[in-house]
RNA sequence: UGGGGCGUGGCCAAGUGGUAAGGCGCGGGUCUUUGGAUCCCGUAUUCGAAGGUUCGAAUCCUUCCGCCCCAGCCA
């Protein structure tokens, strides 16, 4: 985390869970320690709402000076992949954040095969052998209580001599089931002796075949957090009635380092989807080219769209942590987004469908280059040369050649001024046979060099500008509704003139850096940017204004996508 | 109809007995070498509802209403 804006360092908000932790640290419950950790299943791509989590966890080890662990939850071999454990890791590291140590579930099988076998001892659990659908009607409902299952009471050394036997690899799957037993009359049905273990012959990504039972996530998940002496174990608001099952097995297993589980409300987003079955449906169904496309609300799609980690940490330190269920504004977001990119993204002239300009003043041949800011919100990020020649384009819609009132910029008569160049003064308009403006004859003031007038006079309008043989014209390929390849109508329109590609703007381009097409850029080359970091053109833009700190509504394109999920 | 949670402005969210922070959004103004930028102002007589306790309640009590989660050998 280098170029931190360090200075607005915004108090850590204080919400109930940092309350709690704070009131811990202070009576010293977990002996001054603050341990967390992140555990995702390694079945999908983190998103957005992964964000929160991550920035709770890691932040409030990193505000208590505790330690915060990345752990997968790799308790169910048929969901999961190691190319998700390579994504997840890149993700944390990308959101700003180091772990303290990364564990796997399944490093510890081993172990939690004999605590399983430890509560089966204790007489605390047994081997049920009734298939799935019995299970279930044993189970009871909302208002019956449930019915012991007939091997409820097998004899300990029955129940060990099968467990081991399940492990061994001796039944299939389905066959058997290992069951904490503790009360099948329990309102909590987490309670209704909740299964521990599962037959399932599969390959693990990481054990391969050397397990065939494994752990269900309400035994290993607090087990887990024991054994890295986690002290809180934040989750979501769903597993609240898991936190009985949890502290039972905690415990009944463990006599220190106890952790406890915390629930807050997870992170909803209006205007999209973020369950990881929608998305894997997205993916599978080739709407969108990957996990990471720019379209997709995972956080490898916002980075490879151009978004930076710090406006995502931002972003998740705005809303807030509390246990109400929520539906945050996606205005919230692209607020923080469009902050951050405010003030680091350097601005580049662009226009979206020309209008040549001569300046008739302006002798043939000559180039001259003119300064032009980069970024008005930071001094820092300097000018770039701009050739200013006769022959320009600009926006043909910052053109009228009838002018309503309000309309400020150019017309028949009227000086503007072209920004950070000249004022120029439209004296001619040129029309085809069809009575379309093909060009405009103007004048320049050679005194206004730069873009203000030594006498003082003023002009209503700036307008964008690129010179017309020296401008890069850029194929934008918009993943979006405009300008999308997969419209060719649209993606014809889609010829963007730039003024300059200069080292500076290929810096925030973070994907893009990496064309290499970009590098050796000739002049009136074409591109084709397949994959937009925040060079977006926003359909709704007004023509002419500033790409680089624009982004595609999120919103639209999230909308979009989510659609294709079928509601 | 069992259990567990949650209800503060359009969306988030502080506040936990002393008379409704803040952010996003929205509206208005301002400024600007193109703003959807900046800056400024405004935006809940009221805290799901109704009773009650109290000098005083979003905060305490009672009742009611609404929403979410739970009957995977998913996490």
């Amino acid at each position: 985390m280098s170029d931190e804006h360090a200075a607005a360092a915004p108090q850590a908000p204080v919400d109930f869970i940092r309350s709690i932790v704070s009131d811990d640290l202070a009576s010293g419950k977990h002996g001054g320690r603050v341990a967390t950790r992140f555990p995702p299943e390694p079945n999908g791509y983190l998103h957005i709402g992964h964000a929160k989590s991550i920035c709770l966890n890691f932040g409030i080890a990193q505000e208590t000076g505790g330690t915060c662990n990345l752990r997968f939850d790799d308790t169910n071999p048929a969901k999961e992949d190691v190319e998700y454990v390579d994504a997840i890791e890149e993700d944390v590291r990308w959101l700003g954040f180091a772990w303290d140590a990364m564990h796997f579930a399944s490093d510890y099988f081993e172990r939690m095969y004999g605590f399983a076998t430890r509560l089966i001892e204790e007489g605390k659990a047994y081997v049920d052998s009734l298939d799935a659908d019995e299970i279930r009607a044993h189970r009871g409902t909302l208002t019956e209580p449930g019915r012991n299952s007939p091997y409820r009471d097998r004899p300990i050394s029955e129940n060990l001599d099968i467990f081991a036997r399940m492990r061994a690899g001796e039944f299939p799957d389905g066959a058997h089931v290992l069951r904490a037993k503790i009360d099948m009359a329990s309102p909590n049905f987490n309670m209704r002796d909740p299964t521990l273990y599962r037959i399932r012959h599969a390959t693990h990504h990481r054990t391969g075949d050397a397990w065939c039972i494994y752990p269900m996530y309400d035994f290993a998940h607090p087990l887990s957090d024991a054994l890295e002496r986690i002290t809180h174990s934040i989750c979501t608001l769903e597993f609240e009635d898991h936190r009985p099952l949890y502290d039972w097995l905690v415990n009944n297993l463990f006599d220190r380092d106890r952790p406890q589980q915390i629930e807050f409300a997870r992170l909803n987003l209006n205007y999209t989807v973020m369950s990881k079955r929608k998305l894997l449906q997205l993916v599978e169904q080739r709407h969108v080219a990957g996990w990471d496309d720019p379209r997709m609300p995972t956080l490898s799609g916002l980075r490879r769209r151009g978004c930076t980690p710090e406006s995502i940490r931002d972003f998740c330190g705005r809303i807030g942590v509390a246990k109400k269920e929520n539906v945050i504004d996606v205005a919230q977001l692209e607020y923080s987004i469009r902050e951050d990119l405010n003030r680091r993204s350097p601005r580049v002239m662009t226009v979206l469908r020309p209008l040549k300009v001569v300046i008739t003043n302006f002798p043939d041949g000559r180039i001259e280059h003119v300064d032009v800011i980069n970024n008005p919100e930071d001094p820092t990020a300097g000018t770039r040369p701009v050739p200013f020649t006769r022959e320009l384009f600009i926006e043909r819609e910052d053109f009228m050649e009838d002018p309503p009132k309000k309309f400020f910029r150019l017309s028949p008569g009227r000086e503007v001024r072209l920004r950070c160049a000249y004022f120029i003064t439209c004296q001619e308009v040129v029309k085809d046979n069809q009575g379309e403006v093909v060009e405009l004859r103007c004048t320049y003031d050679p005194a206004t060099r730069g873009g203000d007038s030594p006498d003082g006079r003023r002009v209503k309008a700036t307008l964008h500008w690129v010179p017309a043989a020296q401008a890069i014209g850029v194929e934008v390929r918009l993943y979006d509704r405009l300008f999308s390849v997969e419209d060719p109508e649209r993606a014809a329109d889609g010829k963007t003139f730039l003024d300059n590609l200069n080292p500076h703007s290929l810096d925030v381009l973070h994907d893009c850096r990496a064309e290499p097409s970009l590098a050796g850029a000739a002049v009136g080359e074409r591109f084709q940017f397949e994959r937009l970091g925040y060079f977006c053109v926003d359909p709704d833009s007004r023509p002419g204004a500033p790409v680089f700190n624009r982004t595609v509504s999120l919103r639209d394109t999230w909308a979009r996508i989510a659609s294709k999920t079928g509601k």
